[in-house]
RNA sequence: UCGGGGAUGGUGUAAUUGGUAACACAACUGGUUCUGGUCCAGUCAUUGGGGGUUCGAGUCCUCCUCCCCGAACCA
């Protein structure tokens, strides 16, 4: 695979070239502690981290913890275990509840500048007055308050002195603006609720605006990268910034777009459900696009971050192929997998001139095996065979349709590492269901290679009876069936592939 | 309705920044093969539409069309 670069990369060679920062790249991955990393995720990981190791910087891993009713500790520690999983070590660990205190400190600063005030409304008074696209907004009664009064009510939110949607701290920027982000956002909500790393200590919590660009700027973060659905905020991420007293140059916003797969979903609340209505088993049920899953079905950490490297970033909404994704994880596994052979619906087939052994009972030879063919040093193991073995019922037509090359009554194929067999016979119950088959092997292939060159169509898997260990198998195929699972109906239940899973044990 | 963003094959990304459409996935043909895997070869777009500038336009100008995001005290 190429590499190619795309606009991030050259936008950040461009401010090196114009030093536009005075200090070293440095890049945040910033999720909200409300579940668990997917797919989606892992773009902005690769995205976030490669850009910083790239251009010698380093990056953080910063959790959006703003929200006391949604987040969750658990969600912490899932986090950063995912993201070791991937393969990447963050610069620091970090919080938006780190910055509680600085964040307060700022907010006072802007009621003294005149930049905030306390409105008393309710919400739905905020969001009425807040007009709509087009419609120029009104502005509060509460507005013109003076800085002092700001202050006092201020400290008394956060001192505890009222319930929660009294009131809220807006920023006193234009209700007339054609932004909606910039008709006096909210900074500060209060909740009675506390918070999984500063307990009781607040009751006023900062709204992802009035926290983000601050903590990207307190980190000294020079790119801050986000998906498109930021790019309203950006106006008021600078806005913020421009109005304290930072000793850096600040940040700046740059959105790219989202990941997005055929066949699956990674929306939060999507997931959840699937979870909640016991639709898959669990954040890590195999046929989900979490990071979790994708390690629990055995996709190589690897393979997801060449993916992400591939796929690159661009400003136009997509949808990526999720065969894509595989194709990835197939190029990985074939090269480094060691091979083993199991046979998942068996079926007995015996080999009517096996030999004995001294004891009279059926020889038993161990044949080796190549361990991958792929790579020579994976080297080889030895596996028992003997006149007794399963096959895969699939692998056996009495009628064969066109182009089918395996066994069939009369035909020669070739069991893997064995020897040649021929079907001479086999027995079916009263219901007509395959109960065995008997063939006959050419002593003279063993190994698999026949001394006078012939050819085989088919080369078979199998396991002698004998030693055969059972177990279960489950094979997982994509959760939707719709490539935009929801589309044509709005709920992505309608979708389901129910046959998305299939366990088979013996 | 207003603001912001976007449009290159079946899918996605690229095009030395105005120089003659590349790479991958998928599909289809054929070949190889001790995994119907892998591998190899081949086929598959004149860039949303119109007009313009130019020797030359996917890249510049202009008009149009369509798509996405935005009116939480979510992030």
């Amino acid at each position: 695979m190429e590499a190619r670069t795309n606009f991030l990369q050259e936008m950040i060679s461009e401010d090196i070239k114009k030093r536009r920062f005075n200090r070293s790249i440095r890049t945040r991955f910033p999720p909200e502690p409300n579940g668990y990393l997917h797919i989606g995720h892992a773009k902005a990981i690769c995205l976030d981290f490669d850009l910083a190791n790239e251009f010698d910087g380093t990056c953080n891993l910063r959790f959006d913890d703003t929200n006391p009713d949604t987040e969750d500790k658990a969600y912490v520690e899932g986090i950063i275990n995912d993201l070791k999983w991937l393969g990447y070590e963050p610069e620091i660990i970090c919080y938006a509840s780190d910055y509680f205190d600085q964040l307060y400190a700022w907010a006072e600063l802007l009621i003294n500048d005149g930049l905030a005030y306390v409105d008393d409304q309710s919400s739905a008074q905020i969001s009425e007055q807040r007009g709509g696209f087009g419609k120029p907004g009104v502005e509060s009664p509460f507005r013109t308050r003076h800085s002092e009064e700001n202050l006092k009510l201020f400290r008394q939110m956060r001192d505890g002195a009222f319930p929660e949607g009294h009131c809220v701290l807006r920023a006193r920027i234009d209700m007339q603006h054609d932004n909606m982000q910039l008709r006096d956002p909210v900074m500060y909500r209060i909740r009675h609720a506390s918070h999984y790393r500063t307990g009781d200590h607040w009751c006023i919590y900062p709204t992802y605006d009035w926290a983000h660009g601050q903590g990207d700027a307190i980190e000294g973060i020079t790119h801050s990268l986000c998906t498109l659905e930021f790019s309203d905020n950006r106006d008021l991420y600078s806005w913020f910034l421009g109005k304290l007293p930072l000793s850096d140059q600040a940040p700046y916003q740059t959105e790219f777009a989202r990941l997005e797969l055929t066949h699956t979903v990674t929306s939060k609340r999507k997931l959840r459900d699937l979870i909640d209505n016991g639709v898959v088993s669990g954040w890590d049920d195999p046929r989900l696009p979490t990071l979790r899953a994708l390690k629990k079905r055995g996709y190589p950490a690897s393979s997801v971050r060449s993916f992400c490297k591939d796929i690159g970033a661009a400003r136009t909404n997509s949808r990526h192929a999720i065969e894509l994704l595989e194709s990835y994880v197939r190029v990985k596994l074939n090269s480094v997998s060691q091979r083993r052979m199991a046979i998942l619906k068996p079926v007995k087939l015996t080999i009517t001139n096996w030999p004995d052994d001294e004891n009279g009972d059926p020889l038993v030879e161990w044949r080796e095996v190549i361990n991958n063919p792929e790579n020579e040093l994976d080297g080889v193991r030895l596996v028992p065979f003997s006149g007794t073995l399963y096959i895969e019922e699939d692998d056996f037509k009495v009628n064969p349709p066109p182009k089918f090359f395996r066994l069939t009554p009369g035909a020669e194929v070739r069991l893997r590492s064995g020897y040649f067999i021929t079907c001479n016979d086999y027995v079916e119950n009263s219901s007509g269901e395959l109960q065995e088959i008997y063939c006959t092997y050419d002593p003279d292939t063993a190994g698999g290679k026949a001394p006078d060159n012939r050819k085989v169509k088919a080369t078979l898997h199998w396991v002698s009876a004998e030693h055969a260990v059972t177990g279960a198998v489950s094979l997982y195929d994509r959760l939707f069936t719709a490539e935009i699972p929801g589309e044509a109906t709005g709920d992505v239940m309608d979708d389901l592939n129910h046959q998305s899973v299939e366990t088979l044990s013996n």
